[in-house]
DNA sequence: TGTACATCAGTGAACGCGCGTTCACTGATGTAC
DNA sequence: TGTACATCAGTGAACGCGCGTTCACTGATGTAC
């Protein structure tokens, strides 16, 4: 009976602590910021005093740590869910991409938005980050049509370190990079605010980019 | 002799040290990120105490609302000179931007970075946005090339009043658009190290992207 | 040119605060026989 | 089923820290006559 995947009341018990820990600091950190986050205020909004929290969590910074690798997980596991359910479909992809977004800013900023001066992420969550890469560019791997190859695609071509995918075609990866950033520029402003007041739908720009992938 | 523009040694020191002041800031905001930001730090570093700088800021919020400012005024007028210099040239504001944000990216951040929640910026900083706006408005006046309306460009000559302007064409409010987010996704992963190790070269793909702002 | 006064820059002490984190301890939960 | 022990969750006190900000004060700089 006793197996790998076997837990004890306790270990559930932690688990559960460890998860609630993690909702009210993402909670804290859509209230105030992610730089507001603080073991304490988690503590105290609980109903526990300060160091318990230690019992969970090694340091505030190992939560944030935390709070990264989940958040990048999230974003991992809702590409993968939507390139499983629409195979090559690059649409499909962008359209999950911003759902996942709108749902969860925080989770979105904490991996894209203002970096902070000397962390460097730990290597698993590099591994998260390129998989997502990795789905992304195997949607691409259709090309969308016959164009013509620009002076950046002939230099993509023999840079092409980040696709672990010596054999997608040199289109695919343009696609993935500008799918990348540009929905990423529309998205970024837009949960920023910076569309606020100006009146068109957000919605329908980055629709309208995503139909400019194909023809791009 | 005595006009507007007279200043007192006494103002003229002030505002030395005004300046000082925000450029020490600037530094502590490269080196540990604006919400670590603090006046005994920026004292301290200038040889001061802590409260001399209430002297010349009524509080932190001040401060970094100052800073904030300057940002937008220093991308202004970063905007204004490259589109006095090349009138209608998209392609130079493109490449004025960038240039700005490699050699500023802390004020690129602290005015398209994450959001501090509940902020909102004081009527003269959105001011100073909208002029920016304009300017690139201007510059996509001349529209590119005869395109079909696409169904966002038809949305957008009815939700038109972020453009201080009813005269443009949709065309130019389309391409100021997508020049506004693609460059901005270009540069918001170039300065977040989200490219590094990637093997591409950002500066040609930001190029590319240049590029097809007029074929798009 | 010299004196009397007002202005203002900067200091140091002090306030209250919340933070991260350590530590010795209590009490509950689980384990072994 | 009951007892003896080990494990572990959580507490409260304490530490040192740096923060923003206020306040009474000193000393230098500028102004008026």
């Amino acid at each position: 009976m006793a197996g790998a995947g076997t837990t004890t009341p306790r270990e559930r018990y932690r688990a559960q602590v460890r998860a609630e820990v993690k909702e009210r600091a993402w909670e804290q950190i859509a209230t105030a910021g992610a730089s507001a986050l603080s073991l304490n205020a988690v503590a105290k909004q609980m109903g526990m005093s300060g160091p318990a929290l230690y019992r969970y969590f090694a340091s505030r910074d190992e939560l944030i740590t935390e709070l990264i690798r989940d958040a990048y997980r999230s974003l991992a596991g809702t590409f993968r869910g939507a390139a499983s359910e629409s195979p090559s479909d690059v649409a499909a992809l962008a359209h999950a991409l911003r759902r996942w977004a709108l749902e969860h800013p925080q989770r979105y900023f904490l991996i894209y938005g203002t970096p902070v001066p000397g962390y460097q992420a730990p290597e698993d969550i590099t591994a998260t980050a390129s998989e997502i890469m990795t789905t992304l560019l195997d949607a691409c791997a259709a090309p969308p049509s016959d164009t013509t190859a620009t002076p950046f695609d002939t230099h993509l071509d023999t840079h092409r370190q980040w696709a672990n995918d010596d054999t997608a075609p040199t289109a695919a990866l343009h696609v993935a990079l500008v799918f990348w950033t540009r929905l990423h520029g529309v998205l970024s402003l837009e949960l920023a605010g910076h569309f606020a007041g100006m009146g068109f739908d957000p919605a329908l720009l980055y629709a309208a980019e995503v139909d400019d992938l194909r023809a791009g």
